[in-house]
DNA sequence: GGTGTTACCTTTCCACCGTTAACTTAACGT
DNA sequence: ACGTTAAGTTAACGGTGGAAAGGTAACACC
């Protein structure tokens, strides 16, 4: 009799064979949530009920707990993640410069994404539920996109090594000033883009074949 | 009238001036909690408070709010944290040698407390507490200590470029690799002392001096 | 067109959390 | 002995994720 009449209208219910409708609308609402919020406790299963217009429980119908919501919502954030760099790096010619553009929106994403980016990579392994834990990675094929990337350099000769391992050492590179600056925006960072780019140009250099000595 | 009884002993009430002993306990307590569990979800303020024997708003007296009492908790192990890697980092005669294995010790620490790990470096800002941003690098000195090692390289002419930016830099790739490996530990890793040196190796060359080219 | 079945959703509840306000109790100076 | 004050407690609020059990609307069929 207070402000629930006034709030988000029920739900019209769903009719028979549609009951996946729903999870759809709570994946939606939620992530309209998280990015408007931009805070992952923000998006609590009552405040993604109330904005599909649906009782808390009715979430559990479709997710298992509220793990399983926030990583359905970033199973997409995933697919858009990995697109993004692929068209990124299709800006460059050659595979190196193929590689640093996408290095470049990497990052470029994360920050723009931070809570995704940190319910994706930055999250306690017990709070990733069953068969997410590495799946995220692999159901996306987005690292074997980032390793191909890698072993189309090598192939050019200038990779030394395992592609994998140079794929995932440039990978922590790319991450760790990504997570970094999500985590401690407050520090005194120099300038935010040539920082990038010397952790972008570093890792290439750091991958490559070591000059003849 | 159940467990409770059995639980922990009523602590005996501080003398007048003694106040910050409590502080003391409490710390120590949720340190303890901190390191057994490995959960920081299990470090509430309940479980704290019933650890030291004392009620929940016992702990206000001396912690504004949870997240000062956590980031109380990490500061000393920031310290440690500080001293195990010089210390580690006096382990060679060259500069380029020390931060090798100033970069190892960084990884094995972090990995071997990771909970800790997470704290100080994976949270959000939002999360911690005003003064703590930044501070938690500055006050204790390990920024600095870790700019110093680098700057010592360059001095020998091996890096090029800030100092600064490159202990960036490498920062980025030791705490890529660190947070990376905390919250994937299912991820199909290569060889994890491998990977660390690979990560460590790259960040050197990739800060080095390039080839006379 | 009533009737049973079943999918969809709600009501109700629990145990827990961080936090605050108001109160008690023990230790001290005088 | 007494008032003051530091050091705690009791009780409560509003929030959380989640489980058990019940209601209700839509359909298939006779």
């Amino acid at each position: 009799m207070t402000a629930e009449s006034v709030a988000h209208a029920r739900r019209t219910r769903s009719r028979k064979g549609e009951g996946e409708k729903l999870r759809e609308e709570i994946v939606d609402a939620a992530e309209r949530l998280l990015i408007e919020t931009n805070d992952e406790e923000a998006v609590s299963i009552r405040a993604v009920a109330d904005a599909v217009g649906v009782t808390p429980p009715s979430i559990y119908l479709h997710f298992s707990d509220k793990n399983e919501l926030l990583f359905a919502v970033c199973e997409r954030h995933f697919a858009r993640f990995d697109e993004v760099i692929e068209q990124a790096g299709s800006g460059a010619d050659d595979p190196l410069g193929s590689l640093l553009l996408r290095g470049r929106a990497y990052v470029a994403f994360g920050l723009s994404h931070p809570e995704h980016y940190r319910i994706m990579f930055m999250r306690k392994p017990g709070e990733t539920p069953d068969g997410w834990q590495d799946e995220l990675l692999r159901r996306s094929s987005a690292f074997d996109h980032h390793v191909s990337a890698v072993t189309r350099v090598a192939e050019a000769g200038i990779i030394e090594g395992d592609p994998t391992v140079a794929a995932i050492v440039l990978w922590a590179g790319v991450h760790g000033i990504t997570s970094l600056l999500i985590s401690k925006p407050d520090f005194p960072w120099p300038d935010r883009d040539a920082l990038i780019d010397a952790v972008l140009t570093a890792g290439l250099r750091g991958v490559a074949v070591p000059p003849t000595s």
